[in-house]
DNA sequence: GACCTTTAGTTGGTATACCAAATATGGGTC
DNA sequence: GACCCATATTTGGTATACCAACTAAAGGTC
């Protein structure tokens, strides 16, 4: 095993359990920790270099996100939610970005929609290309900016928690080109509205976008299921 | 110092350090634990008779639920929001309400709406008693049991650490009469909304309703502040 | 040979011990 | 007498050690 060990300032600028956190958070958006996979606790605080101690306050925290199940004599384990429990989030989520698009209206400046629009508009030119990533993470960063711009720290915490337990159901249904193609003309509704300051449009394009995300949803379950079923 | 030992079961059901979160979330709502009050962790493992490994697992939930606050060499200190976070809890807190009226709709069965036309009936026979806990006790039910009929599971918890948030101001705004009667008027009209099924009404009256409240706020904030100004 | 029992090993849960940073206090000096 | 510096104490942060519950495997019995 390489030791895969983070590296620790001379000064604990941020708390070891929170870096940890985040360390493990990544590993499980890109991945390299899929659902299902254990992470028992001594030997992954061995691989980071560190003690139970902090590794374990920071399974408490993507515990708290869900990211992560514990369960007593059981090594924890990243989360594999179901077709409905990811269903749930996302109707969740429009509700919190649908109150995110109605506050931008008042309280973005015209330098945030400026970037906001930047966004989108290096979104349409990536939508064909094959580098998926790429798009991707720009059309998570669009949503993160308009969510940021409200400047309410209560939204922007709460949203970034379901972010992370979206990422990687949201990255698997980004991959299909007519999701993406969707996905464009929402996000030019969104900025037209922004600009308009228009709360009544932003909001409802917001809130409908990410309901119809429930659709294409679907679709990647309905595929995991039939390789799954493959497999066996 | 009287022994405040929590009664361990002998065999953990739960893990200590949530109900640790539960016993100090309980003594913060109730104001045992006000607002600014100083949390020293040996001294508190010490007064529940745990060790400080659980007590501070306790700590981070409650941390991450916004009711505590800790930074580097200083004691965890309860929360204590200003009127703009206050406010911005409650802008967050009415989206989910929305959408908990629009699902509650579709989900909640006629015995649940049962259950919660019988709180509004309790509530309107308590509307002009002294005794203001009750009342608002039953206040906080009402709009769980809303929640809980969703089904949604990410949408009950969300829901209910902001809950947790709010708890206190919106204790403190409860105790004004007018505040009381304009709830009656919000509530009777979301009772009637669920019985007609109607999601548009329902999800509307709800948002609104917590909207509403943060006038009623507004009021106890400035209360505080001419009573701290008082003192100094 | 199958099933039950026991035991060894692994897990997470908790307590304790150690460390470093920050702070408050007391003594010394100007 | 006031101000500065050193030190002792208290804080949270981390590492380690211990414990109880669960699991799985091995050995004995029917």
């Amino acid at each position: 095993m390489k030791n895969a060990t983070i590296d620790l300032p001379s000064l604990p600028r941020q708390r070891l359990g929170d870096q940890i956190a985040d360390v493990l958070r990544q590993q499980i958006l890109l991945g390299q920790l899929p659902p299902g996979k254990n992470i028992p606790e001594r030997e992954t605080a061995a691989a980071l270099g560190v003690s139970r101690t902090p590794l374990r306050e920071g399974l408490l925290v993507l515990e708290a996100e869900g990211l992560v199940e514990m369960s007593p004599s059981k090594s924890p384990v990243v989360a594999n939610p179901t077709f409905v429990e990811v269903s749930n989030l996302l109707l969740v989520q429009s509700a919190l970005e649908g109150l995110a698009g109605e506050c931008a209206c008042d309280e973005a400046s015209e330098g945030e929609i400026d970037k906001i629009e930047d966004m989108h508009k290096m979104m349409l030119a990536n939508v064909q290309e094959p580098d998926q990533i790429k798009f991707f993470q720009i059309d998570m960063a669009f949503h993160e900016a308009i969510v940021a711009s409200t400047k309410n720290a209560s939204l922007i915490k709460t949203h970034k928690q379901y972010h992370s337990r979206l990422w990687r159901v949201r990255f698997l249904s980004a991959r299909h080109r007519a999701a993406r193609d969707k996905a464009m003309i929402d996000h030019g509704r969104i900025v037209e509205g922004l600009r308009l300051r228009d709360k009544e449009q932003v909001s409802s394009e917001m809130r409908e976008h990410l309901r119809r995300a429930i659709d294409n949803i679907r679709i990647v379950f309905a595929e995991e299921e039939t390789s799954t079923a493959g497999n066996g």
